[in-house]
DNA sequence: ACTAGTATTCTAGAACG
DNA sequence: CGTTCTAGAATACTAGT
């Protein structure tokens, strides 16, 4: 043995080829677990037993560790796998230096041996570009990033020269996972070395291979779920957010305008008529803007003909009535719109903090805050809110700070457009012909109009006498403050209703905006998604038992390794053994977001859930 | 068979690559004997009878025979064998043309199944020059140039018929073989040449009831965690369109008052004390705050003084003003919230398209964009945006009209929030000394603006034209509009300006709200959450197969109605008619959608996904 | 040298479309 | 029948003793 032990990194000792760039690896290779990697060539198991792992794959994973080779093998983001994205160069240039041949076949024969598995790449399915992008990705549970230890795991299909020629257990796990998703990875373990997983018949054992490498498929694709789920969830903690964000900000955008309103009222004297379509320009939503929001005007925008604000406005003028009628009607159909919406969305709005009550960290009182809804969705999932983890409950203020959880708008978060944004209106404004420009029905000299103005505005004084000119003109009665004076309109939102301190009517009106059933639908959603993902979870390990008890009752002796499926990549085994069923202790999903996708160990994906970090297997999700 | 014989010579009918230089070559090729050669894709033997001859026969016979591409494949001397000196080129260049894909490796395992048979090269055995001169020669006894008519005597290597289809009870009883291997169990009770542990005990019966409930329970969660999935992604998607409309109207509110600020500052003078107390009182109270950074400003805004119209505000509104105050702080921090925020979850895998080669396509390398990620995402499900399935980047619009999705550019990191700080909203409008700021007061005739201002209250268009040259002259010099401003001719009503799809790309860059790419990953993980739970459906599919194998190989009766053959996952229920714990009893699909508690089908649930590619499983698909 | 495990090459099996 | 991924098989190589 001393002789003898290829080199691990580097090229082939046969090949004479000078290695220019890739040198040993010798000292980049470290055991990150300080496990006793004794050397190049040799590992050494639990027992503390020396093994040999064969020069395939120190050679492999020297490439694929090797940063100065990255151009043409490399480690997946997640450590889990490696991919190759252009095998003819690779074949070329590398593999000559580490190979006695250069055929990239070859390399995959050898991947294929020592059970790796390719990873199927679609192909971004859309556009056929040019270049097909070809990329091989392979994977094995055994071969991880900075896990030089697991080398030792993985095994090589040997020929059995004495064993049957069966071409069923080994070939019956691969088919199954042909089968199964895209990142199904045979078990490496189960057909490797001496403890096959032998049968009295080929039969069984193909049978049981089959089974658990069924159950592998599962549980992966239950690790991969759950890692889905979790992103799903984050975003939708930020959606959340924004949501509340928005909405506090467009309430206080709407009392902002009332107050202006309010304001103006009072300056002009209450009834100043023309106010009135001032007021209802500017609750439109921006005087330059048609208020037709975007959304259901789109396709009649266009055609959209003047007369909607101004014909709104000058009815204003006429009656008093209608003005009110005005308001609501547009407020009206601000939310016909919202409603046409694909439904929900109705008003459930987060109730503002308004009221004083804060006390309770009870944002919303009555209905149930997203945040209640987070906790219990995450009971079990013990700390939630984590370092990394966002706190379920999109507390607008991170910090520990307690503050009304709703914190206020910020409106800073609007800036950035401002220019693009404007741009239309702006340039509507510029244009001289705007006014003028349209056949008008009313005779108004535009320049003079423009003059008139020009003048208002420098002055004060013609200011002054512009108002009191205004407020000659008009004879309007009193004008109600719209703001708070109305009465509840609706409450679509029963939640609402029920909870705080009414809010303001009129602004319920006006946000249709984020609503909280929907949101709670989401939340419970997810839980419920968690829920059963952790329900599978003990599933599985139910099934396991099932098999595991079936293989012993037969008589059989579990194959070596055959739990394995990923059981312990970093020690922990799977018990198996015990009869006794778990189950309900399952069911925490929990916070983290460290699951490796390769080798999934229920037990682990479990603690893992829980809370505890368990992964030492850097492969995060990430 | 009329309608399928491919083209014999030239690229396959499938590729619609035209092939530039290889034009078919019917007319060149002939048969020499004078034989009857029908017409490509036929041949008639001596007999007289017609054969099919396969078309990869005939597409190599192109190939090879044509002279155009002696560079990637010619006959060799002597006509009876063919060389590929370049298999890498060959592969690129040539294959695509004639074939559906361009992996050499394919092309020899047609090879292979033709029964041709590679001669091996001994490379001039000494030097081993740099470039190994690869050279692949390929053989087949009735594969010659010229003798096209031979090509029907090539044969393809089926799959024996009456040979082992499956690998079941029956095929496997025949692969036992008396004197197995090392591992034989030996001991009793079990393997007969039925070659099954029939346990009469009953504890077989128990553990093959056992995994079958397990199953079920499996199935069932699977279920309902695509019932939950799609609950969620429906949710997410009103979220999003939510969050869009909500944006929208926020920043026409925020134009709205600004606007309104200016105007009064306008009309005031900028001097004015009561004015500033407005203004800040309005800023205060939601209105833009100042965009000078937020950071900045908090400080000094505590400080603000109450003056004239603020109080007036006060009057018309007690309450709030505390509150406003305090929350303006947390606005502050409620952004830094965000960024702070571990982020929208990474993406998972997805190869990063690392290597620098990949000269072409790569949009943006070596950040994951959220393209990329949907579209990996999306492998199989090719025909994303469906109708019940949304665009992964929901349209603004509710309505179907198809408006410009935001495929824009990479928002991604581009996080709203930071550029907050940025971009001092509405900083012109604010700004006093914008317009006509110079003071040149102008004369203000009262009988003029007697004149005006009736105009103005008797026409609704008047009162939107004041509106505007209001807008005009406060805005004081231009903004440019940016893109379609320009060619927006009418505008008759600044309102009409916005016009267009109301949902404008650069929107997405400023929006403060709807973090897009957030979304995108949203939809992005969704996907993939899909396809999980549909490889999840084929990985149960397999395990129900592989005990139900693994049942009959053991010649057991299947237990108490135990029916389910995996192998029909469609239709077929899991009757799992045990008493089976369905363990958690978590399992019920909450009533969700259409999914059938059963067994959940696979290509159905693609199906309401949109898609239409029922691929159960993604192996390679391009 | 003999042996055993490994490497490399060529061909075949299977699954799936 | 075609394409892809993986396994079988033959042969060659290498190390250990």
């Amino acid at each position: 043995m001393s002789t003898g032990i290829n080199a691990v990194a580097g090229p082939s000792s046969t090949t004479s080829t000078p290695s220019p760039k890739i040198e040993p690896m010798s000292p980049p290779i470290m055991d990150e677990h300080g496990q006793a990697v004794s050397k190049q060539g040799l590992s050494v198991d639990e027992n503390g037993e020396v093994i040999k792992v064969p020069a395939f794959l120190n050679k492999l994973f020297s490439m694929v560790s090797d940063t100065s080779t990255d151009e043409l093998i490399y480690w997946s983001d997640s450590g889990d796998s490696f991919f190759v994205p252009n095998h003819e160069r690779f074949g070329k240039e590398l593999l000559p230096k580490f190979f006695k041949h250069s055929n990239f076949s070859s390399f995959v024969r050898q991947l294929n041996m020592y059970g790796f598995h390719k990873v199927p790449h679609l192909q971004s399915g859309v556009l056929k570009n040019e270049n097909p992008q070809e990329l091989w990705e392979f994977v094995n549970p055994f071969f991880k990033r900075g896990q030089q230890h697991l080398l030792s795991r993985v095994t090589r299909k040997n020929n059995r020269p004495g064993n049957i020629p069966m071409p069923t257990a080994a070939g019956a796990a691969a088919r199954v996972r042909a089968g199964a998703g895209p990142f199904l990875i045979t078990d490496g373990t189960v057909e490797g070395e001496s403890g096959m997983l032998v049968g009295p018949s080929g039969q069984q054992m193909l049978d049981i291979s089959a089974l658990s490498s069924n159950i592998a498929a599962l549980r992966q694709t239950q690790a991969s779920i759950v890692g889905d789920l979790k992103a799903l969830k984050t975003s939708q903690e930020h959606l959340w957010r924004q949501a509340l964000e928005s909405q506090e900000r467009h309430q206080k955008h709407q009392e902002t305008i009332d107050l202006i309103v309010t304001f103006l009222e009072r300056l002009f004297g209450t009834e100043g008529e023309g106010l009135k379509g001032l007021k209802e320009a500017l609750r439109r939503g921006g005087i330059g803007r048609p208020r037709e929001d975007s959304t259901s005007e789109e396709g009649v925008s266009k055609k959209r003909k003047r007369l909607g604000v101004d014909r709104m406005i000058g009815d204003g003028r006429d009656e008093d009535e209608d003005r009110r009628i005005d308001e609501s009607g547009r407020i009206v159909e601000l939310s016909s719109d919202q409603q046409t919406d694909p439904g929900q969305f109705s008003v459930p709005r987060i109730a503002r903090s308004r009221s004083s009550r804060q006390s309770s960290n009870q944002p919303m009182s009555t209905s149930v805050t997203p945040q209640e809804l987070w906790s219990s969705a995450s009971q079990r999932f013990t700390t939630l809110p984590t370092d990394d983890e966002p706190s379920p409950v999109p507390s607008t203020s991170t910090e520990g700070k307690p503050k009304p959880t709703y914190a206020p708008p910020n409106f800073d978060n609007l800036q950035p457009h401002e220019l693009n944004s404007l741009a239309p209106y702006g340039q509507h404004m510029l244009n001289p012909n705007n006014g003028a420009g349209t056949p008008a029905p009313y005779n108004l000299d535009p320049a003079l109009l423009q003059t008139t103005i020009g003048s208002l505005l420098q002055s004060p004084a013609a200011a002054q006498m512009f108002l009191n000119t205004l407020n000659n003109s008009v004879q309007g009665q009193a004008l109600q403050t719209p703001t708070k004076a109305a009465t509840q309109p609706n409450n679509y939102s029963p939640i609402a209703a029920q909870g705080e301190p009414s809010v303001d009517p009129t602004l319920a009106l006006f946000s249709p905006l984020p609503n909280h059933s929907a949101m709670m639908n989401d939340n419970a959603a997810l839980l419920k998604t968690y829920e059963d993902a952790a329900a599978m979870g003990t599933d599985v390990d139910k099934l396991q038992e099932s098999i595991d008890e079936l293989v012993r009752s037969m008589g059989l002796e579990l194959p070596n390794g055959y739990e394995g499926t990923g059981a312990s990549a970093d020690g922990t085994t799977m018990s198996v053994g015990n009869g006794s069923d778990h189950a309900s202790g399952h069911g925490q999903l929990g916070g983290e977001d460290t699951l490796g996708d390769a080798g999934f160990d229920v037990d682990e994906f479990l603690e893992q859930l829980g809370k505890t970090d368990g992964g030492t297997d850097g492969s995060g999700v990430p």
